[in-house]
RNA sequence: UCACUCUAAGC
């Protein structure tokens, strides 16, 4: 059953989820650990609701759950965005008492966070005896993400001043804070502290850190990251054309654009609602729509609704109701 | 044999 276990975990980590099921399925008994990688890997690799039918089919069978099928479930909870679902399972596993584990109120913290329920998230928090890092990063990304304003900034100080030796992702959480309010000062503490850290080499570090500065609106910076990154991912690009779409500058976004492809980086519908962005601003409204056309062809975006709505938005908004109705017409995926 | 946090886009 140790193989089998593995196995099923290996299987999802890589992506094959028929794999996983079929070798979960002909075990001759599932055990916690069986069902705990299931539900994790459902949870990482398919949807929430997936994730939670597993842990509904094991509490049928009667197998009593553990610190990690906790992690799991509250992940899954997380991901499918459901947060009366998310507070009836942290009201059970408070009542087993496991609320106190790290890992689990961390989990519960990052939960409560990506809802935005920050008064919440807050309150799992405060009641912790003890905190590690990660409770930081989790509460800081919750912030940055939905209320990124005074209460975010002064939480993100306080971690400073309680000696927490800050980490990658500490780093990106503050500059993703620090770009958002546009706090280019602070964000560039934070880019002294990566460097005595030795971690700008990193290509999440370096992207934020260009995201940061673009978003400041000082590009001079941002460049200057973005040339000394060894790799450079499409977020990389996206980012740079973000902040000089956002200053007007659409023929620098072209350029850009034009640069990405030739050094064999493939646009995706972000860098292409950057694009698009630019050149409404701007009147060049032809010409985004050629490269929206052109490249539609050459690279097969693949979407998600979340991007769909975006570029329709932009297409709508710029008088382009045609090309938008027609890309409604060929979404692959159900409009709501 | 399993489990916690992180980067780009319009409104």
């Amino acid at each position: 059953i140790h193989i089998g276990n593995t196995l099923i975990d290996m299987y999802f980590k890589c992506g094959l989820i028929i794999a996983a099921e079929v070798v979960f399925d002909k075990l001759p008994v599932q055990d916690l650990i069986s069902f705990n990688v299931l539900i994790a890997g459902y949870a990482e690799q398919c949807s929430g609701e997936e994730a939670l039918m597993c842990f509904q089919q094991m509490q049928h069978n009667g197998c009593a759950l553990n610190l990690a099928t906790s992690v799991s479930v509250i992940k899954a909870c997380t991901k499918s965005g459901d947060a009366k679902k998310g507070k009836e399972v942290h009201a059970y596993i408070s009542k087993s008492g496991l609320d106190q584990d790290l890992p689990i109120a961390n989990s519960l913290i990052d939960m409560y966070g990506k809802f935005g329920l920050l008064a919440e998230a807050e309150h799992v928090f405060d009641k912790l005896p003890v905190r590690s890092l990660v409770s930081w990063n989790v509460l800081v990304a919750g912030y940055a993400e939905h209320d990124p304003g005074d209460e975010a900034v002064i939480l993100f100080e306080q971690m400073q001043q309680e000696s927490i030796c800050p980490d990658a992702v500490t780093c990106v959480c503050g500059l993703k804070l620090f770009g958002t309010v546009a706090t280019r000062v602070k964000g560039q503490e934070i880019h002294i502290k990566i460097v005595q850290l030795g971690m700008e080499e990193e290509l999440l570090i370096g992207n934020s850190l260009i995201n940061m500065y673009a978003k400041c609106g000082w590009l001079a910076e941002a460049q200057e990251v973005f040339d000394k990154l060894v790799t450079r991912d499409v977020v990389s690009w996206s980012a740079l054309m973000a902040g000089y779409a956002q200053l007007g500058e659409s023929e620098t976004v072209l350029i850009f654009l034009d640069k990405m492809i030739s050094e064999g980086i493939k646009p995706n519908l972000v860098t292409m609602t950057c694009v698009l962005n630019a050149c409404s601003d701007e009147g060049l409204l032809c010409l985004g729509q050629i490269y929206f056309d052109a490249l539609s062809i050459d690279f097969p975006f693949v979407p998600t609704l979340e991007h769909f709505t975006c570029i329709i938005d932009l297409l709508s908004r710029a008088g382009l109701v045609e090309r938008a109705a027609q890309l409604i017409g060929e979404m692959p995926i159900n409009p709501d």
